[in-house]
DNA sequence: AACATCATACTTGTCGACTAGTCAACAAGA
DNA sequence: TCTTGTTGACTAGTCGACAAGTATGATGTT
């Protein structure tokens, strides 16, 4: 891990990291751009700390500053970067407090949708989304990125389910906090097999139209993935918000 | 010539209702445009539907049309405003599956704050400011506006003492879906002494550290609160979002 | 050597002009 | 009368240039 902490240093690292990546070759807006650099610092592509130039990020997307301010500006309110005037933008370090709101926000409404889900039943689509979702986490238990974005895409049935996709938007958002030290931490993550049982578990519940025992399904579930984060967080103190 | 632009009827509209209102002379940033802009939505000054050109606004608040756009962008990710590329800027109608949504969020919210805050317990100067509160809306009981106010204070007030103050900006910017509503009923409101009770028994419960009174309490509240909207919108069919 | 000062090269913030697209009024033709 | 094409005004989106502020490093002085 330290070599690769050593192989992103600051100076021209962003450029020369995409100089692979497939990046869209036609003229971006403001929302491609956004989505590019959201994934990049949700991904830890750009790090924590690092420095983002306007007219860097304008060159390397081939636009003028207009375009790259305006998706600056949707990643602040993101809480994923920081500008100071005059200064610089840099990308937001990893805040404890944001983490902690982030859990709890994310807790409060993923137990709200499964006890609805629970309680007026999902559309037979739902389920068997589900349940494939299930199978294919269990087959990519060794690709921890694919199994993370099963993962998502299993939580989210469920609020699609219930009716509530617009809800998701709002967990989406937050849990990009912690998503970046989920990306820290994929080696060392839950083991697969008790995440695919509290999945189910879920499903379960839901399915038996139980809303007290879907919630405290989802309420364990939270519980194991969210508890690595802390302790993970104090091992890379660059990573992090210096105490306020 | 003049006559297309007599057929604006709105155009000059804003600046006529603001005539009257203090606007900080001095210039405006992206942060203070945004501000003023979503209270004046918010408060129905900007009704939906009505027409907002970015040079007409860059005029009115004595920038050019960049800070403008920034605090557009803003409000558009706040679901205030919706924005036809080519066409114009609008303010958002009424939808009342945003609402909804921000119904089912802040519920979410507010009862998992409450009963972390009754299972925890707040500091002194939470109950302090929740008794001075309480006082404050029994006073103002004839005055909407302030008791709106009054009202709101005191539900942050909870988010605080729990240690969770962020947590109650995600619910201030999902409330401004109803909040709009809630100047539309002001009149036909729920009694002011039955939210004033339903407050009190919130407290109470929060002091006694009963988290399922808490919970309960915040929900029957959420209820009296919310339940005026639905229909009070299909009371104003002009302001509210044409089925999807 | 240590300190103050200044020049320079950055940054974000702002501005006015330009582009491409949309819409409505109007005119020509069937 | 209806259709079609044109024109002109208006829109958001984009761009390059400048303003205002900051950090850095060289320079001159003590």
């Amino acid at each position: 891990m330290g070599q690769i902490l050593a192989m992103y240093a600051y100076s021209r690292t962003a450029a020369d990291r995409d100089a692979g990546r497939d990046e869209p070759a036609g003229p971006l807006d403001r929302r491609a751009i956004h989505e590019i650099l959201r994934r990049d610092i949700v991904a830890l592509r750009l790090r924590p700390g690092e420095k983002l130039s306007e007219n860097e990020l304008a060159a390397r997307f081939g636009t003028s500053r207009a375009p790259v301010r305006e998706a600056l500006i949707r990643l602040i309110e993101d809480g994923l970067i920081e500008v100071l005037p005059q200064r610089g933008s840099f990308v937001g370090r990893i805040s404890l407090s944001d983490m902690e709101r982030a859990r709890f926000v994310r807790e409060a409404l993923e137990i709200a949708i499964v006890r609805r889900a629970a309680e007026r039943g999902v559309p037979p689509g739902t389920q068997a989304l589900a349940e494939a979702l299930l199978l294919e986490q269990a087959e990519c238990r060794d690709d921890p990125e694919r199994f993370t974005l099963c993962d998502d895409r299993f939580h989210r049935a469920f609020a699609e389910g219930a009716g509530l996709a617009s809800v998701w938007a709002i967990i989406e958002r937050e849990k990009a906090q912690f998503d970046r030290v989920r990306y820290l931490s994929l080696p060392a993550a839950t083991p697969v097999d008790v995440l695919i049982a509290q999945h189910r578990a879920i499903l379960s519940a839901v399915l038996a139209r139980d809303p007290a025992a879907a919630e405290a399904a989802m309420r364990s579930h939270m519980a194991e993935v969210l508890k690595v984060a802390s302790d993970l967080a104090l091992r890379h103190p660059d990573l992090i918000q210096a105490d306020l």
